[in-house]
DNA sequence: ATTATATAAGTTAACGTTAACTAACTTATA
DNA sequence: TATAAGTTAGTTAACGTTAACTTATATAAT
């Protein structure tokens, strides 16, 4: 009568249904109780699945992380204001198909509870940090971006805008598309980057 | 023996200590039981001062608030651009002045355990929004900011990197002074902006 | 194709802990 | 000496987790 799920796919719904809950009700409310519900079977049963509740948590950061560092490995060749627009692009995308993931994003204070996961956040944005920065030196250096833009302040601007952006989407309830307000923004910046 | 303060005193140990815990520790760990422990005063003594854990919490946002509003109040009779330059300048004092306040912004996804909280950082936030277009809107009618500057857009990058930046303080353990870093990023901006 | 069996997926019912909060009391002090 | 500031000792409810159990099902032997 009652249906099983394997591992597999098990696993796979208490990810989506733990990502849900953080997204919409906050990370308060995401507890083995409220996950169990969810999915209708018992606590006891989530425990089949994952160790313990920081194995489900960890297994999210994993998997935004993973997403994430797409970002990091291509852009070769490129004139510098390309490579940031490549970035700001991937980025947005990879929240358009996913916007859930941004909760995580702007949830990460919570992770302090888990001081592993919480490190991976800060080291993960310090990488970003020092590919903005360099992207805008060797511009600079190229002759492609302005010599009044200072490398640090931009990441700054750059990284902020970005967030900024998102955190606009999901006010919105992801109501407008983010790529094309991407575009829009990134059209700014470029202005003010770009030698004429 | 044992000293008593009266409530007024009491009530503003509480709601430092509350920001500190906050501040350091997270919002998770803020406690009745965590609070009572730091002021060495027993649980109980606690709900002499407040009626509930939500009061605790409404008067550190409140607080919040009231701090923040007198950026909407003054910028009379400037040039646009001062204005923008003046909110930045004003913000960043503010935080400077306390920057345990930093915490409450950006663990603002906190608040959606209370409702009226969270409804008054979103208005909040439009507001800010509101003023800044409007600025830019102002300034591009006067000739004062290029005419290519989008006000949405740059709405979303002057309020972005305003949150950039505190973030970079706060990860840094409020190392370097937010008031200078504040300068060079505006500068920054400012040259986007002006018309030349 | 049918049947046996190991195992993975599920259950119930509890565990110890901690959360917010309260009633009933004691005592310092204005 | 009345009141406000404090205490002790509890409550109820929720948390994560576990032990001990049941049962569906994939697979392998018949």
């Amino acid at each position: 009568m009652t249906k099983r799920l394997n591992t597999a796919e098990r696993r796979d719904e208490i990810l989506n249904k733990s990502l849900e809950i953080i997204s919409k009700k906050g990370f308060y409310n995401l507890t083995i109780r409220n996950i169990a519900a969810e999915i209708d079977i018992s606590e006891a049963g989530v425990y089949r699945h994952f160790k313990n509740k920081k194995e489900i948590i960890s297994m999210l950061a994993e998997e935004f992380f993973c997403h994430d560092t797409k970002i990091n490995n291509i852009n070769e060749n490129k004139n510098s204001i390309k490579k940031l627009k490549n970035i700001i692009e991937i980025q947005l995308k990879l929240f358009s198909e996913n916007p859930l993931m941004t909760a995580i994003t702007f949830q990460e204070e919570i992770f302090r509870e888990y001081p592993e996961i919480w490190s991976k956040f800060n080291s993960h944005r310090e990488k970003r940090e020092k590919l903005i920065k360099n992207i805008i030196k060797e511009g600079k250096k190229k002759g492609e971006i302005k010599d009044l833009i200072d490398p640090e302040s931009f990441t700054s601007i750059f990284m902020g805008t970005i967030r900024m952006t998102v955190i606009e989407w999901r006010g919105s309830n992801f109501e407008f598309s983010i790529l094309e307000k991407g575009k829009k923004i990134f059209s700014q910046l470029e202005e003010f980057l770009k030698k004429r």
